[in-house]
DNA sequence: GATGAATGAGAGTTCATTCAT
DNA sequence: GATGAATGAACTCTCATTCAT
C-alpha cells in the first residue's frame, strides 16, 4: 500500500466501512481509528460527515460517468444515427460498471453504497446524486426509450428501475445472498457470474408483454 | 384513533418512523415522543430497541405467514396433487403480501422495512426473520421447483432473489421514485398499479432463457 | 421449601443478593424477578428498598440481640458479680454469632451484611443499627471493661473495633480469600474452621502490650 | 490548587467521592459536574467508568509497590542473606503505607479504597489489582514465612489477611469510628495515632499460640 | 391483598464537531 | 498541515417508585 496521503486513508477506509455498516452505523470514531489518521482529520479534510460521504460517491461515479459517456458515444458512433438495439445499452452499462471500480473494491461497495443512497435517509445524497450525475442518466434514458419504440413511457420507466433495483439488491445484498446460496448449493459465486446470470433475465423483463389492462 | 393501549401505539409510530427513516436514524426519543408515551415504555413493554424492531417485523409477518400458509393450502388443494404452475404461485404471493397490509400503513411500508433488514446491519434481524419464517419461504421454493422442472437450482435460486429485489427496491422505494415519476410524467402511482406493472415482468424474468455456458 | 409467603420470600432473596453484591448493586428488579414476585410488592410491603435493607438486618439482629443478652444474663449468673473474664465474654459473641445464623444462610452473609453496614455509604442503615441494637453493644463493652481493667479506655475501645474488623472482614470477605487460599494452598474451609484461628488471634490482640508512649 | 489539567482534576475528584460513597453510588455526573469538567470527559480521558476506578487505585498503588520494592531492598541488604524478623516487616509495611499518600488525601482515602476493593462487587477491580500488584505482595509473604518458620502455611495466611482486615476495616471506617471514639472520650484520633496503636496489636496477633487441634 | 402498567429521574456511553496549538 | 483535548447534545437503558384496578 506504499505510504498514501490522509485523505486517501480516510476515503478508502470510508467506502468499505460505509458499504459493510450503512452511514449512520459507521462513526468517524471507526473510520479514523481504522484509517489510523487523527480523528479530526476529517472535519478538517472534508468539512462535515456528509460531505465525506458525497466524496466517497465521487470518487466511484465521476469515473464512471465519463467512461459511460465514452462508451455510449463509441455505440452512437458505431450505429451512426441508427437506433442502438436495447442489448447494447444494457451491456455497455454493464461493461463500464464492471470496469471502473476494477482496481478498487470492487462492484460489490459501489452496489452496496448506492443501494444505501436509496435506502437510508440521507437526502443530501439523492440530491447530491441526481444533481451532478443526472445528465448520463437522462442520455441514457433517451437511447433505451428509442431502442424500445413501443413500450409507453411510463412502462419504460418502471422496468428501467425494475431492473435497477434487481442489480442494486443483489449486488449489494451480495454476501448475505452468498451465504445462503452457499449453505443451500456449495457452490461459489463471484460477481461476474452474478451479472452473466442477470443479463438474461435483465433483457427477458425489459421485453415482457405489457401488463393487462395496461391505463398508460 | 380513538384510545390504543401504549404497545400499540408504540408498534404503530415505530413502523411509520423505520420505514421514513431505518433504524438507527430514529431514535427511542423520536418514537415516544410522536407516540406521546414514557420514554421508558419502549424498554418496558418490548425491552430493547432490537426487541422493538422485531416486533414490529413480526406484526407483518405473522399474519402474512398464516395467510400465505392458507393461500398455498387452497392452491395445492385445488391442483390435487398435480403442479402448481408458476403463475398461480407467483400470483399468490403478490395477493398475500396485499392482502395483509391492507389496514395498515400498507406495502410500501412493509417493504421498506424488508429492504432494511437486508441492507441495514441489524444482524440479528436477519436471523430473527431466518428463524421464525424460514418455514414459509423454503415450502414456496419447494413449489417453485416442481413449476420450474427445466431450471437448474442454482439458477433458479438466483432467480427467484432478483425477483424478490425487484419487489423490494421498487416497493420500498416507492416514495423517491414517485417523486421522480410524477415530476417526469405527470403521474400518480398506487401499490396496485405497480403490481399490476411488476406482474408480467416477474414472469419475463424468471422464465428467461437460459445464460450463456451456464455452468450449472 | 414448601409454601412461603410473599414476604418472606423477598427477605430471603434480598439477603442473599444484598450479601453477593452490595445494595447499590441489588435492583428491586431483581430481588423481585428472582424471588418470583411482583415488582411492586417490595414497595408494597416494606414500604421502600431503604426500609427492606433494615428488615434483612433486623430477622438477623433481633434474635442475635435477645440471645447474646440471654447469654450474657447466664454469663453474670454463673460469675455472681464477680468480674467475668474476657475469654468467656469473646466465646459468648462467638457463640451467639454462631448459633443464630445457623438455620440460615449461615454466618457468612450476616457478616457481609455487617461489613456492608460499615463500608457502604448507607448512613440510615448505621442509624437504624445503633438506635435499635445499641444497647447490648453496651452492656458487652461494660464487662469488657471489667475484665480488662488495665486497659486505658480509648485503648479497648479501639481494640475491640480492631478485633470486630478481623472478623468482619475475614468473614465478610470469605469467598474472595477462600478463593485464594484453596488455590494456593489447595485446601477446603469453614466458617467454623475460621472462628477456631480466630480465636487465639483475637484474644492476643486484646491482651497486647500498650504502645509505646500511650498518651492516653 | 492552580491550574492542573484535566485528567488530575478528574482523579482527584473522584478518589474522594468514591472513598465517601463507595463506587455504584458516585456517578460520573457528580464526579465531572463537582471537578468542573465536562461529562464526556471521563470516557475521553479513561475510556469507561471501570477504567476510572482502576486508574484511581494505580495512583496509589504504583508509588507504593515500587517504594515497598525499595524498603524490602533495604531490609534484604540490612540483613544480608539473614532472615528479616517480623516486626521490622511489618514496620516496613506501614512505613511505606504512611509515607505513599502523605501528599494526597492521605492513608484514610486509600484504605478506604482497598475496603471496597475487597467488599464491593467490582470483580475487574480485583482481578485488575491482583494482576498488576500481586507481585509485591508475593515477595512479602515470602518474608514473611522465614520470618514465622513456626506457623503452619494456612495458619500464616490467615492471619495475614486477618491483620490486613483490621488494618482495612479500622482506618476505612475512621470517619464513622471517629464520630463514636469522640462522642464518647471525646478525644481526637489522628492516623498516626492510630497505626501506633495498631503495631503491638497487630505483632500480638502474628505471634499468637497456635489454635486448639490445629490440623494444619 | 396484590399487581400490571406506567413514569420521571438519572445512569454510562457515544457522537460529530470545534479549537488552541 | 495537522492534531490532542475538549465539548454539548443525544443516545439506549435501568432505576425506584407510583397508581388505578
Amino acid at each position: 500500500m506504499a505510504e498514501v496521503d490522509t485523505t486517501t486513508r480516510i476515503l478508502d477506509t470510508a467506502e468499505v466501512l460505509f458499504a459493510e455498516r450503512g452511514f449512520a452505523e459507521t462513526s468517524l470514531r471507526t473510520i479514523t481509528g481504522k484509517a489510523g489518521v487523527n480523528l479530526a482529520a476529517v472535519n478538517y479534510h472534508f468539512g462535515s460527515k456528509k460531505a465525506l460521504i458525497q466524496a466517497v460517491f465521487s470518487r466511484y461515479l465521476d469515473p464512471f460517468t465519463a467512461r459511460f459517456h465514452e462508451a455510449l458515444d463509441a455505440l452512437e458512433a458505431r450505429y451512426h444515427g441508427r437506433t442502438v438495439p436495447l442489448e447494447a445499452l444494457l451491456e455497455s452499462v454493464a461493461e463500464t460498471a464492471l470496469a471502473v471500480p476494477a482496481e478498487r473494491n470492487s462492484l460489490k461497495v459501489f452496489m452496496r453504497l448506492l443501494g444505501l443512497a436509496y435506502s437510508q435517509a440521507q437526502g443530501h445524497l439523492r440530491r447530491h446524486i441526481q444533481q451532478h450525475y443526472g445528465d448520463v442518466f437522462t442520455r441514457f434514458t433517451g437511447l433505451v426509450r428509442r431502442a424500445t419504440p413501443d413500450l409507453p413511457d411510463a412502462e419504460r420507466f418502471w422496468r428501467l428501475h425494475f431492473v435497477l433495483g434487481t442489480a442494486i439488491f443483489t449486488l449489494s445484498g451480495l454476501d448475505a445472498l452468498k451465504d445462503i446460496a452457499e449453505q443451500d448449493y456449495a457452490q461459489q459465486v463471484s460477481v461476474r457470474d452474478l451479472v452473466r446470470r442477470l443479463r438474461p433475465v435483465v433483457v427477458a423483463a425489459m421485453n415482457a408483454p405489457l401488463p393487462d389492462a395496461a391505463r398508460t
